[in-house]
DNA sequence: ATGTCCCAACTTTTGGGA
């Protein structure tokens, strides 16, 4: 099974290079962030023309999650306690997956940095408690570095959010529930970042980060045969800020 | 590091968010 999970940002900006990138590569599931649609926007016969059926959590000018299944969905869970569209859950061919966008935080001093902590550990709760008896796949825009890896200048960000401290145990609070960080297992060397600004020239300069990440649970892991970062998605024409993460697993 | 992009709006330019 192929998934991927990718920040879009903006599906209606973003759709013809969607719908191109899902016919190339061919994914059974795909988790999509910051649709910023709303639900009745949401684009259901075009991706229905490629055989995928999707499940959209949506609120209109900001945030907005998706699954797309080409392997069914059932089960479609909406929503942490916020009211935001930032989580979407579903089953897809026996696979329980999340799309997740994490709030941003903006910057340390900022209410919505307290509330990206409480996010985090709402979703840590909510996982924590979770149906173990099948495999899981976790993803999105975490908008947390969880090392200096996953950093082009560790001293550049100092004193910003994405990698702070307290940003960094929440995402090691998640993992603790019983979840590996796929794209590190397979490659624990190499920075794979997934986020380039758009400005300053940014991705040809290397200054990135990789906050997209996937989640598998511990027991399903070792079923994954691939994780990458196609970051030739960030090239050419109208581009998302994110690149897509793949993840192959063999169940 | 902030040279961009995307959205909404009493729209033709500005402000908010990332």
């Amino acid at each position: 099974m192929r998934v991927v999970t990718w920040n879009v940002n903006s599906l209606n900006a973003r759709l013809a290079r969607v719908l191109e990138w899902l016919e190339a590569n061919a994914p059974d599931v795909a988790l999509l962030q910051e649709t910023k649609l709303r639900e009745a926007a949401f684009p259901t016969e075009a991706f229905a023309a490629l055989g995928y059926e999707g499940a959209h959590v949506g609120q209109g000018q900001w945030n907005g999650v998706a699954v797309l299944s080409r392997v069914g969905i059932a089960d479609v869970e909406r929503g942490l306690s916020d009211g935001e569209a930032r989580l979407v859950g579903a089953t897809c061919g026996g696979l329980r997956v999340y799309s997740c966008y994490v709030p941003n935080g903006r910057a340390l001093d900022d209410p919505h940095y307290a509330y990206k902590l409480r996010w985090l550990d709402e979703l840590s709760d909510r996982l924590a408690r979770r149906d173990r008896s099948g495999p899981l796949l976790v993803a999105g825009d975490f908008n947390v570095a969880p090392a200096d890896l996953d950093v082009w200048d560790p001293a550049a960000l100092a004193g910003l959010t994405h990698v702070s401290e307290p940003e960094r145990a929440a995402l090691e609070r998640l993992e603790a529930t019983g979840l590996v960080d796929v794209v590190r297992a397979l490659h624990p060397d190499e920075p794979c970042f997934t986020w380039w600004d758009y400005r300053g020239g940014a991705f040809h300069r290397g200054w990135g980060m990789r906050i997209d990440l996937v989640y598998v649970d511990a027991d399903h892991a070792t079923a994954v045969r691939a994780a990458y970062v196609d970051r030739d998605a960030r090239k050419g024409v109208k581009p998302s800020d994110h690149a897509p993460v793949v993840v192959d697993l063999d169940l």
